[in-house]
DNA sequence: ATTTTTACTTTGAATAGTCAAAATAGCAAG
DNA sequence: CTTGCTATTTTGACTATTCAAAGTAAAAAT
């Protein structure tokens, strides 16, 4: 008789540790590689001997590479859990907001605290609710069921070309505050804007919007809003 | 300048704690006062030391009052906290049934690991989206969001008058087996069947179905089938 | 090169929740 | 009364996660 043979999302992480993969593989999406303990702890919000400490236990589980005064790396199996808990998390986002009518600017803090309790049984159901998407409501990327994630690379509103019609297609800072101002300006995925100048000295960024006028951005605030080239809309090419 | 007003439920219980809470809620119902150490801890799956030590911490938080080799009981906010973790476990529930399609023998397993993670705001949203509800797929009925709980007295298939037509009000075994039976026999809340005779020393009750005839239950099974006597329909008053 | 700084690691201790096993209380029989 | 049984309580230990604070290595500065 061989073993009963188990799906391999079966290995089961505390949230603890679903957060700090989660927190690690977009650091080191980021980052570029090696996450220092510096920066995974302040992350946490954890002093970093704690960080430390995760980074050794996620090594002994297999989900980590861990080198001493070097910082720590997502193995392929802590790669793919990180990536199934992000897929709950965006999921469950885009549920909220689509599914029960919350504002986009708290989803974010809510399933914080969902994806760690949702099961497959449930975000399967969710996800044909749903009908498959692509993007959360911030047009965060999901990845699939298999962890396959697809992130096209963008410009953004800080380095994106000038004079040229943009469309918002992504929005990196999900604080409440930075959200509900960007909503509020019609600055949410979806909408159109074009770039008039940047004054890079002074880090402002100033913008076209469709039926809304100017409005003045900081370069921070810029560079957290993704665009594409805007479609040419039918009369405007 | 005075204390800001934090609102009631503030406390913050552990998932723990609120299984805890949830159980001695419940067994003290059943059991109409104290509950004993050996009760709880079987009840909730740990050794009985643990439940010493758990009655202990609740008392100490003030949820509950613990005499040593006596028992422990909730006080009143105690049960208000737990009236509010069973809010939320069926509402989850019936959310699970109702929105995402789940199967009602299935629910109260991912309600148990969701109700721990659905903050107020969720709750009321999805209170809203089913409209207002007050029971869940069971027949169990829902608290109120201020704790209040309206349990009807019922009857139970194992001691409702014999050849008048009851309806099934509540199902009180949550089995996952079980509900499947009872579901795929007809008997779901709200369908209606007459207890054609009992025979107490078999324990063994015979039912009359609408279009589906004759079935057999145990004793324990019908005691666990709660019902109230049928509307007459037109045209059989 | 030697010092200083910064970043990191280690160590010791705390809390929540748990178990195993030893100690004990209360009661039931004799 | 004394023995026994059962339910309970205690004690000691363990895991996961965390912090504070002391120790250390590597990099930066002089």
């Amino acid at each position: 008789m061989r073993k009963l043979r188990v799906p391999a999302a079966a290995a089961l992480a505390s949230s603890t540790v679903e957060n700090y993969l989660k927190q690690l593989y977009r650091q080191q999406r980021a980052g570029g590689g090696m996450v220092g303990m510096g920066q995974l702890a302040s992350a946490m919000g954890v002093v970093p001997g704690t960080a430390t400490s995760m980074a050794k236990s996620l090594a002994e589980a297999g989900l980590a590479r861990y080198t001493p005064r070097n910082g720590v790396r997502l193995t392929a199996a802590g790669e793919q859990l990180a990536l199934h808990v992000i897929r709950r998390h965006r999921l469950v986002e885009l549920f909220l907001v689509k599914v029960l009518q919350l504002d986009w600017s708290v989803v974010d803090e809510e399933a914080e605290r969902l994806e760690h309790a949702v099961s497959d049984r449930v975000l399967e159901r969710m996800d044909a609710l749903l009908d498959f998407p692509t993007a959360d409501p911030h047009g965060d990327p999901i990845p699939s069921a298999h962890g396959r994630l697809h992130e096209p690379r963008r410009l953004s509103l800080a380095n994106c070309p000038l004079g040229r019609p943009q469309t918002i297609a992504r929005v990196l800072n999900q604080d409440r505050d930075f959200l509900q101002f960007v909503e509020s300006e019609g600055l949410a995925p979806g909408a159109e804007v074009t770039v008039a100048s940047r004054i890079v000295a002074a880090g402002a960024v100033k913008l076209q919007r469709r039926r809304r006028g100017e409005l003045s951005l900081g370069l921070a605030a810029a560079a957290a809003m993704l665009v594409a080239p805007a479609k040419p809309a039918r009369g405007e090419g």
